[in-house]
RNA sequence: GGGCGAUUAGCUCAGCGGGAGAGCACUGCCUUCACACGGCAGGGGUCGCAGGUUCAAACCCUGCAUCGCCCACCA
């Protein structure tokens, strides 16, 4: 492991894939159920077969793949489950505009045909995303890799719904859903997303039947389906109205009369007219109030399921219906407007903005429609998921999602499961065409369970997406099998994911997970932030600010690029990624391997570390740097074991490149300078390797790649006992997790070298003011206050001349300032530089003159302070002595700094 | 309409009761034998605004403003 195989710069690409294709061949992702070792379970959020890696999953991985690997190391039987999603409405888009392309059309193809088409499609696109993510890094186990529409999966979801059904938890009936007109499918309520658009609010004026002169007029965005009218309501207590109830209109355009009906609920005061038009088939609001009269109302169907016109309207004057017939409702829109226009029922029309529902997949404006669908029941369900939450079995990461889960959760409504689609499972019940009863079953029927006919057809609609993966956390652990893997890993440790699909997945997997495995999914639930772009806008393709994750792999290296995300994975904030601030940790991976270099190139050949050296009772720096490492040690363990992601990942740059390579690095050099084979050589190196090797586990998680290039060269045997034998470790990857030595945290260590530092700062800090050259090696002379602080620096004289550049070096409690010299003043010293040859009195007096005015400034404020009476008598004792402490050092300093002021003349 | 979050150095953000911090960017010096993807030194902020609590507020409370997100049926 000689130096010279070290470029001079890291290489990404020359080492990920080698190490990869070990880490795989040897085995480590792979979890066995039978090995010792608490489990630690994760399964992955499916990514949609359709998608390839964008930043969110990156993120999202890459936080996973940390918390196995950390797990790993730590001893833990830990298994990450991968897989995808068959994405229903999704894939089947893409399949068939690819399909489109080839000018072929889904129907023309039929049902078996088709989906035999996206099995194919799947197979040779599907594997995509999992590629990207080994590059990633991911740790996944692939031996265990599922697919929603797995047999075993699929075998899974037939189980839960048949269960549902038969509990009662799943029914099938006739309401008022979200009808996609493009999708041609059914949606549930959070599968439409709203947006403000502009519009038009039109006034209709509706004739009293009674008496053609008066008109009620209704104010309404949907024209269109006033044909489907079958009431209209006005507030009971509005004075304008309210003898009106119980009358009727003639509905325009028909030979329709139409109550009107008092509902408080429906109707704003406030709001248009004060009349609104009542289409239960077609409006939520109106749908609900249908129900609430009584008698309820009748629901007029005005569109079919392609959301085009129908004429199966009982009682229209059929001139009016047959020109809109056929016709989508945009179009017809225009169309009724004209006819009402016409005949004088159009009052007026004024702008409005209002929020229209749109689907979440193509962004078609969505038509509430009814339709015959199946359902979810969903109180009984949500109720145990929402104490699950509520007792801490399950907990959210940052706690304030589970307010946002709770909300949702409390206000839920039956879940629409049924899709008008190909791709996906079918759902497994049978109609009979002889006595309409509905057969549902595990196994496929071949009879009618009620009248024994064997005039049957399944049910051609295939369930929600969301139904399948949200048997996830048990169905890819062999669920309804009673296997091992169940028992070891079920629940699982951690869900980590993005908090816009809380409702969609996480939600429903407690829901379900909870009545099935009579146990929690997951007790933690790790909400990460959304990655956008550097102005915080929300990449997409549209905007073309999308940053690829692989092209940022290629660029910079993925464990730079993973470090990026890591570093800015703070809890509750949004990431604003840009490439510029991946290439500040390119940087970062870049320092590591050349600080390795240092350290091997001070090695000989065959160099093995001591453990015995590893002792607290070696050089100052030594035991500093021990004492750092060890907090950071704790400090990692402390970050991840709470997600704090970001904390971990600053911790470690903060220590290796400004403890370990600026200072240690740096402070090693005098002791490296000595003969080979010397103790105090023999301890640093031993010191060097330690630590280095001990921060490259620590690091490994998050920057896997690195690590283990580096690891792999560094000489073994110099570890602590209590971590085990690492010589006959083969990879970083499960190399023991570093353990806090608390003994090693030394504070007055700590604090002796902070001296040696300030002293060194000191120096520097004149040299740089003074604009002293820094080849040119100066004398420092240093006034200490007493013997113990200047046999302490004496001691470590050899750092000072190395670090400051300094060629002699004079401690003592009697020195005094030479005649022209620079003063620099630390904790319980004075530095003076004589300046002879390059003195320039003027810039001295200057730098003096505006250090004496900000000390000034920090005395003025804690004499304030201290001269306060409240201050001294309430605030904490040891407050007050601290700050009376400050106050007398700075003013010792500002007397120092204005003697030297003085000194110059 | 309800809720959540943000507002701190030019930029991105940490800090969340006791002397304002980091990274990037910027300025000066340095081709010092690990690293110019580097080193050393330095400049820069009345912590969104207005009140209040406190001996003490970037931090706690109230209100306001701006931005972002989520939820909700406003015809």
């Amino acid at each position: 492991m000689s130096s010279q195989e070290l470029s001079k710069s890291y290489e990404p690409h020359a080492v990920e894939k080698t190490w990869y294709d070990f880490w795989v061949a040897k085995n480590y992702f792979h979890a066995d159920v039978d090995s010792d070792g608490a489990p630690f379970s994760i399964v992955i959020p499916p990514p949609n077969v359709t998608g390839s890696l964008h930043v969110g999953h990156a993120l999202n991985s890459t936080l996973q793949d940390i918390l196995v690997r950390w797990m790993r190391m730590s001893g833990r039987n830990a298994l990450w489950v991968p897989g995808t999603d068959h994405a229903g409405i999704a894939t089947q888009n893409v399949v068939e505009r690819q399909l489109a392309k080839e000018h072929i059309d889904r129907h023309a193809l039929g049902r078996e045909k088709f989906i035999e088409k996206v099995w194919e499609w799947k197979k040779e696109y599907g594997g995509r995303i999992i590629g990207q993510l080994k590059r990633l890094g991911a740790s996944c186990d692939w031996q265990r890799e599922r697919f929603t529409m797995d047999e075993g999966l699929s075998s899974a979801v037939r189980e839960v719904f048949v269960t549902l059904y038969e509990e009662g938890l799943i029914y099938r009936g006739e309401r008022l859903i979200n009808w996609c007109p493009r999708c041609h499918t059914a949606l549930s309520d959070i599968e439409v997303e709203h947006e403000d658009e502009k519009g038009k609010l039109y006034h209709l004026a509706y004739p009293l039947s009674h008496d053609h002169n008066i008109r009620l007029t209704v104010a309404t965005t949907r024209p269109e389906t006033m044909l489907g009218d079958t009431a209209v309501a006005v507030h009971p207590l509005d004075p304008r109205y309210k003898d009106l109830i119980g009358k009727t209109v003639d509905l325009p355009l028909t030979t329709r009369k139409i109550p009107i009906i008092g509902d408080s609920i429906l109707v704003d005061l406030e709001f248009g007219t004060g009349a609104v038009k009542v289409t239960p088939a077609h409006d939520f609001n109106d749908y609900e109030a249908g129900i609430r009269q009584t008698p309820p109302l009748q629901r007029i169907k005005m569109l079919d399921e392609k959301a085009e016109i129908v004429n199966d309207i009982p009682d229209v004057r059929l001139e009016a219906l047959k020109q809109i017939a056929g016709k989508p409702a945009k179009k017809a829109r225009g169309m009724v407007v004209e006819m009402l226009k016409e005949q004088g029922f159009l009052v007026k029309t004024e702008d409005h903005s209002h929020s229209i529902g749109k689907c979440y997949r193509c962004k078609s404006v969505v038509e509430p429609y009814l339709s015959p669908q199946w359902f979810v029941k969903t109180q009984p369900l949500a109720e145990p998921a929402i104490k699950a939450v509520e007792d801490g079995r399950i907990q959210f990461f940052p706690k304030g999602w589970e307010n946002t889960y709770f909300d949702w959760m409390r206000n839920i409504k039956d879940w629409c499961i049924s899709r008008q689609i190909w791709w996906g499972h079918r759902i497994p019940a049978w109609f009979c065409d002889d006595c309409g009863e509905i057969t549902v079953s595990r196994t496929e029927v071949k009879a009618c369970a009620k009248c024994k006919s064997k005039n049957i057809r399944q049910e051609t609609d295939v369930l929600d997406t969301w139904f399948s993966s949200g048997l996830w956390p048990f169905s890819t652990l062999g669920w309804p099998g009673k296997t091992k893997e169940l028992s070891t890993y079920y629940p699982t440790s951690v869900l980590v994911t993005s908090f816009d699909i809380i409702f969609f997945w996480v939600a429903r997997m407690i829901m379900v997970g909870l009545h099935f495995m009579h146990e929690v999914p997951f007790r933690h639930v790790y909400i990460h932030a959304l990655v956008r772009d550097a102005e915080g806008q929300k990449m997409s393709k549209s905007k073309g600010n999308v940053i690829d994750p692989l092209v940022m792999i290629d660029q910079y290296g993925t464990d730079a690029f993973r470090f990026t995300l890591t570093a800015f994975a703070a809890q509750g904030r949004d990431i604003k990624l840009s490439p510029e601030r991946i290439e500040g940790y390119r940087n970062f991976a870049n320092k590591i391997w050349n600080a390795s270099r240092f350290v091997f190139m001070n090695l000989e050949e065959g160099f093995t570390p001591n453990s015995e050296l590893i002792a607290p009772n070696t050089s100052l720096a030594d035991r500093w740097i021990l004492s750092r490492l060890n907090s950071i040690v704790k400090d990692v363990q402390s970050a991840l074991a709470e997600y704090r992601f970001n904390d971990a990942a600053s911790a470690l740059y903060q220590f290796i490149w400004h403890e370990y390579c600026d200072w240690y690095l740096e402070l090693s050099k005098s002791a490296l300078g000595r003969e080979k084979g010397s103790a105090e050589r023999k301890a640093t190196q031993t010191m060097l390797v330690h630590v280095l090797e001990t921060a490259l586990r620590l690091l490994h998680p998050i920057m896997p790649f690195i690590t283990e290039e580096i690891w792999q060269r560094v000489p073994k045997g110099g570890g602590r006992k209590e971590e085990g034998g690492k010589s006959t470790i083969e990879s970083i990857m499960v190399a023991p997790w570093p353990i806090v030595d608390e003994k090693m945290i030394n504070v007055e260590i700590e604090r002796d070298m902070q001296m040696v530092m300030d002293a060194i700062l000191a120096i520097r800090n004149i040299r740089g003011e003074m604009n002293i050259a820094p080849s040119v090696q100066i004398a420092a002379i240093v006034k200490v206050e007493n013997k113990e602080l200047g046999e302490h620096l004496e001691r470590s004289s050899n750092y000072v001349k190395t670090l400051a550049r300094v060629k002699e070096l004079r401690v003592g409690v009697s020195e005094t300032k030479p005649k022209a010299a620079a003063t620099g003043v630390i904790k319980g010293a004075e530095v003076y530089i004589p300046l002879e040859g390059v003195l320039d009195l003027t810039q001295e007096r200057d730098r003096l003159m505006k250090e004496i005015a900000k000390i000034s400034k920090d005395i003025d404020v804690f004499s304030r302070k201290l001269s306060n009476k409240d201050f001294v008598d309430k605030a904490p004792k040891a407050v007050v002595e601290k700050d009376t402490a400050k106050l007398e050092e700075f003013k010792v300093k500002r007397d120092k700094l204005e003697q030297s002021l003085k000194m110059l003349g």
